[in-house]
DNA sequence: AAGAAACCTGATTCAGTTGTCATATTGTGA
DNA sequence: TCACAATATGACAACTGAATCAGGTTTCTT
């Protein structure tokens, strides 16, 4: 498993054919690992899809799960760009939470390998998908700590808050985006605004 | 992979011994599983981890996954009787929300490697997977229409809600019970149940 | 156009896995 | 005690799929 020369990555790719070549595989390693999963699709099945011969990929990674790994960082970054952008020009937190919301469902919807993908690598590499959520996690409080201070939210446990919001976002990706889209990404965003809004007890706040 | 005598369930165990001997099986492949991993552990791994040849698990069941599936249903049924007997004597519904997620905590907590086989049994079996969730979220879903009728809980859409919530219990599971308790469940308890009773927003409900 | 460097090939190797089966053991009812 | 049915064994045949590497092809530079 970690038999000195198989850790490290081969060089990157010197010309634009061999980055083109790199991108092709990684490409084709998200459509097949998000349609067979991670361990139904074989070196074969990625290579084939990618159209190049199966040594081809050793020259730009060391194995699958250096792919793997490769495509999670991708989806952090590619993740989190959208949110950040869909967040701009929000009047508040509670309207970034609706935002940012929307934004990922509608990732997800247009991203399903790619989601997929990150949700398998806690099973092949826990770290890199702890890290993932690690990250995420740490700018999520970030806002909530300033929402908190400009008086846009009640102060609380925040780490604990973005765990749940994150478990939230989650599982309503996996439920109305990646299942089903059943329900309309507006009435999803309004039953969860509603929540944020005025929680799930019918009866007032304690202290307004 | 479907060869005809390979799907069929061998039958059921006809005496005490065999009864006994499936049921090893079963709780060497949750331990196994849930520390190597469902992919990473060898039919081997489980056998002699059960104290059993190769051949006997083939006695009881006909590969790897119905071991998987067989977990799943265990954790299902296991997880409900908990959570529905900690949950008796609630005063109304946002108590046995704290009494819930309390249990949930508790039991992730306990039953690590079941937690983990679930999680895991989404990229191996989807199907029994979202059985799970469904079944689980379908009593769920029946108990916030019943509190709703009461008057204890805000109208809204419940299908929505109860999968925001599972995704919660979810990943505060995963955070704080299963990778570090870092945070007592008391915390968190009443991180969410705030979040219940009273939204995020600092400023008032719309309608009280 | 020659030479060099980067890139690509794919049959083959090989470590590891599952599932089988002929045989042995155990327990039970008559 | 004997017969026989259920249970258990474990060596191994058959298979899988990742990784290799010796050699071929393309592209770039001068």
């Amino acid at each position: 498993m970690s038999s000195a020369a198989k850790d490290i990555a081969p060089s990157a790719p010197k010309t634009a054919r061999g980055a083109r070549t790199r991108a092709r595989i990684l490409k084709a390693a998200e459509d097949t690992f998000g349609t067979l999963g991670y361990h139904r699709a074989g070196i074969s099945d990625i290579t084939r899809a990618a159209g190049v011969a199966q040594g081809t990929l050793y020259c730009y990674f060391s194995g699958k799960e250096e792919i793997l790994r490769e495509l999670v960082r991708d989806m952090g970054h590619k993740v989190r760009a959208h949110l950040a952008a869909s967040v701009i020009g929000a009047r508040d937190r509670l309207q970034a939470e609706e935002l940012g919301l929307r934004a990922f469902l509608e990732y997800v919807s247009a991203n399903p390998s790619l989601y997929r993908v990150l949700q398998e690598a806690q099973f092949v590499d826990e770290a890199i998908f702890r890290e993932y959520y690690e990250a995420f996690g740490k700018g999520y409080m970030r806002m909530l700590a300033d929402a908190t201070r400009k008086g846009e939210v009640r102060p609380g446990n925040d780490e604990i808050r973005v765990w749940a919001l994150m478990g939230m976002s989650n599982f309503l990706g996996l439920r109305f985006a990646l299942w089903d889209q059943d329900r309309s990404f507006d009435e999803v965003v309004a039953t969860i605004s509603d929540l944020f809004r005025n929680g799930l007890a019918l009866d007032g706040k304690e202290k307004a």
